[in-house]
DNA sequence: TGAAGTTCCTATGTATACATAGAATCGGTG
DNA sequence: CACCGATTCTATGTATACATAGGAACTTCA
């Protein structure tokens, strides 16, 4: 009972994935990177069929969107991408603060030296990085998630991981925003370095406090961001 | 310009409420109730039936579902509702202290006087309420949910309203444990009443240390009841 | 020309039929 | 008796057809 498959092997991993998962993570993804702008709007035909899955599984990758706060339902009037205003960046970053400060403490208390020296190495090299062009510029954003997962790690705790996951998610449509100012970069870098030997002293103290203030300067670099883009909308 | 309604009214708002919102109000109520014990298997089919929907709406209440973390799918074994483990419960209150120490002092900072003004007096009350059988136990958790809406009131931060109210849609599986304890509600209107008056004084500091004492008195006494359940398990 | 009523259209909500993968079971064989 | 294999069964994943509510636009009347 051989079966003989149509289709070309370079369909590849298609089958296994599910129809659902796919329209989920091309609409996420598209969300943070942009390409759906804020108050665009998603019909669930028109979707499903540019996607390639039907109204089912897409409906299902929509319920997660909602669930995830990157897109709300207008009763009649179909979904829209959520619109990010500059109250609501202060208080996502004010929920982020309550987070990553814990998160920074728990880490110094329950620290793995390992992880940390090594990231403490990465980290020391990271102006560097930054004067090497866009793939200097990639390794860094690279760097800064693998903070995030070795913090993750280090709390061992699935509901603080998990709300801090969905504040990361919007923290990446922010992001775009202020991420083409150097100098910002590496004062950040500096700020992720202070964070990391505060975590390796297992000063948890001084770990959640260098946690607020690199958080208050990248709310600061952000509004200014928003403010300078606000003013020369060409730029 | 008045309307005439050929419905009964007890019909009510029965059509306007869509099939999945039934079933996951119903599925979460009884999950959280405890009438779905944690380790429960739920079938798309089964379930479906015992509700009254149809396949598709029950699917989106499940995914629901799973993204509260009320229930987890099993790959070919259908789904099932969450365990509650002793280190979750752990781990669920050190997320909830990060968040409402921060909420208690963002109350403080922000506060509304009228507001707290009235649950101080409602709180000042509540020992006498614990001495009225069932009804006034119950008009006393009514409070610490009035108590709980007028902090997100005062905090004004949908984010962090949002990560509070997950939390607390664990909490309420956890609390069923430990509610038989006369002395500790006592306590713990005690409790409640000096972080309103922290409130109340703009004392953000105060605020945030006695939610601290209050949410480490409350897990105490939650892990306490755990084990005398566990060793007197037909108490 | 403006406003109100109606009609049509569109978009979601729901039900059901079909496809498929994984698990448990039962049988055969060493 | 144990282990390996195939088979069957079950449960989800997907697609599609139908129902319905709400909005927008058009028409008509004043």
């Amino acid at each position: 009972m051989s079966v003989v498959y149509t289709e070309t092997p370079t369909a590849g991993v298609a089958p296994p994935v599910r129809a659902s998962e796919r329209a989920y993570r091309q609409l996420r993804g598209e969300i943070l990177d942009g390409l759906l702008a804020p108050g665009a709007g998603l019909l669930e035909v028109e979707q499903s069929a540019r996607i390639g899955v039907s109204r089912t599984p897409l409906r299902a990758a929509i319920a997660r969107l909602i669930s995830d706060g990157l897109v709300a339902g207008r009763p009649g009037r179909g979904f829209m991408v959520t619109e990010m205003s500059v109250d609501s960046i202060r208080e996502l970053y004010e929920v982020r603060r309550a987070l990553e400060e814990h998160a920074a403490r728990i880490a110094a208390e329950r620290r793995d030296p390992a992880v940390f020296e090594a990231l403490r190495a990465q980290f020391v090299q990271a102006p560097g990085l930054l004067e090497r062009g866009p793939a200097g510029l990639s390794r860094y954003y690279e760097l800064i998630t693998e903070f995030d997962d070795a913090l993750d790690a280090a709390v061992m705790n699935p509901f603080l991981v998990g709300a801090l996951a969905g504040v990361r998610t919007h923290l990446a449509r922010i992001r775009r925003l202020g991420r083409d100012n150097p100098g910002r970069l590496r004062a950040a870098a500096a700020e992720h370095l202070l964070i990391i030997e505060a975590i390796l002293a297992g000063d948890s103290s001084l770990a959640a406090h260098a946690t607020h203030v690199h958080l208050h300067q990248s709310l600061t670099n952000v509004l200014a961001a928003i403010q300078g883009h606000a003013a020369d909308p060409a730029g």
